[in-house]
DNA sequence: GCTAGTTGTTCTCCATATCAGAATGAATTC
DNA sequence: GAATTCATTCTGATATGGAGAACAACTAGC
């Protein structure tokens, strides 16, 4: 699809920030980026979310500007968390007034919020809103929340709800047991697929072409040593995962940390996968007899039978 | 601040729809609006989520009318579910190029998902994304969000974090305890203050003249025959409330709902509620020695004496 | 397989919306 | 109270958005 840019992503990545997941937001903002907004990065440093942001769908023939300026300091704004219009206009290279007249043009329609007294402007919950009533219309997610919890409690561990969205996982759920890790997840943040259990398990039972164009988009950056990075491994890998009928992650996304996922079907399509993360400690690598597999298992099954409850 | 505009509110809501929570997506759409789109609305039937978009934020002065287009196609998609080119050109009286400009920008930039086999448009979870990264950084939702599980566990209903934003109450967390009953709220939804226990919990600690403006801005809608309506009936509940130190709702959001809620305080600023929702029956209205009400108040007072954890 | 009807996408050109820069105003500091 | 900083408003040159037309890709009917 864009085979320059997933290039890019693979230079880039192997050579990156190993280890621990981390929000874009606390990130150090990235001073060197091109200045025409329609050309990709033209300099050294790449922040995960950057890469995302360029990933994302295919080019429009005839992107709005405008739009693509309001987008641009929406972006900002989630990564700065607050800011001033005079801090945006210097971030963006773009003169104060027009700042401004996006903001207020985005306040009023509710996606920004205002404080007077420190005049500063940041993302309003509009966007938690809108992202609420769209995941409560997805169909797994109606019906596999309740079991989320419950596999929380039952397995003491952290259980994620994960779909696929744009090649990316996107967490749907996300339920801490009584001795969960904690995690730098929530509700809403999207990880690639090849370097998660979840992401395996939904891989798993793509059709392979598609598989093939999610590699091509974005990649197959290393996370952690045992990352997944070349194309044959994860096709290897995702055979075992259908011979096995759930997927594994030993320490390929994070050090020290081991998950499994069930891909859940309906009908014989993938829509999603259910995950269980916890210490190497206490997540045993033998898979015969374990009981996070089984518990794992047993509610994916569920899962699966009450699609019809919808 | 918009006198004319709460005029209009009070108006309509007080004849207008009782009773349940409606999740405004499934919402018959309203055919009758204004052209122009920097004129408020023209004729009768109104849409809680319109009266909401028109309230929010003042009047920009110089509105980006590009910007306003696409938001105007976020809004209809979140509306519609998911849509075509040619449903959406319709819908808002614009050219099919226009829109499929709008929508390619927007997919481009991740909030936009294409379905190339139906050809059909749909919101993405983006828009989860950044509500997510939005909400994990408000501190009260860091202290309180392992609480209200505990609290939902303990008490076994439905119990709910919420904050305050643009006058509207927002939740922020949602969980079900064993016998919950199962209200159509959803984190990220908003609802009026003054006809919900957590509204009045936070109205209560918050300025006399803050508490005005909220009026003004967002009215008194009736939901059941007993939501308070007038503005003195409103003070005197607050002063009630204060006094008390937790607020209830006794069926004056939803019939046959009762809820109570209490105040969550960082250094005397409120900044936050907790609430328990549970079916009349079993949530008895003598407050004391009652079991939830000290359940109730024993969280909150661990929230607060936990803020400095953050 | 051909035709007619739909719908998505691209292209062109001009009315118009956008935004830089200047001017104003409000708030804070020294 | 002068100086500084910053948000906001105003204005005009010009970049750009979008209507409408043309094209492309599909589907349905015969």
């Amino acid at each position: 699809m864009n085979s320059i840019l997933a290039t890019a992503i693979e230079t880039v990545s192997s050579g990156g920030h190993n280890g621990a997941l981390v929000l874009s937001r606390h990130a150090a903002h990235p001073e060197n980026r091109s200045e025409t907004g329609s050309v990709f990065y033209d300099r050294t440093i790449f922040m995960d979310s950057d890469i995302l942001e360029g990933c994302m769908g295919d080019r429009a023939k005839h992107p709005v500007r405008t739009t693509e300026k309001s987008l641009e300091i929406v972006a900002t704004l989630n990564r700065l968390g607050k800011a001033r219009v005079t801090t945006l206009a210097d971030e963006l290279a773009m003169g104060k007034s027009a700042v401004h007249n996006h903001l207020s043009t985005l306040e009023e329609h509710g996606y920004v919020i205002k404080d007077e007294d420190t005049k500063t402007y940041r993302l309003s919950l509009k966007f938690l809103d809108i992202g609420g009533q769209i995941r409560s219309e997805i169909d797994v997610y109606k019906v596999a929340e309740p079991k989320v919890e419950e596999l929380a409690t039952e397995s003491g561990e952290l259980v994620h709800l994960v779909v696929e969205e744009d090649g990316m996982g996107v967490y749907l759920s996300r339920s801490k047991g009584e001795r969960a890790v904690d995690l730098d997840t929530y509700v809403g943040c999207k990880h690639h697929m090849h370097s998660t259990a979840f992401g395996k398990a939904i891989l798993a039972h793509l059709p392979q072409e598609r598989v093939g164009e999610i590699v091509d988009q974005h990649g197959l950056p290393e996370v952690t040593p045992r990352t997944i990075t070349s194309r044959d491994e994860l096709f290897e890998e995702l055979e075992r995962t259908r011979d096995r009928g759930f997927a594994v992650d030993d320490e390929e996304r994070l050090e020290g940390l081991r998950c499994i996922a069930a891909p859940i079907r309906f009908d014989s399509d993938i829509i999603g996968a259910i995950s269980i993360s916890g210490p190497t400690a206490r997540i045993d690598d033998t898979w015969e007899n374990n009981e996070f597999v089984d518990q794992l298992c047993r509610a994916a099954n569920v899962i699966e039978l009450n699609k019809y409850k919808v």
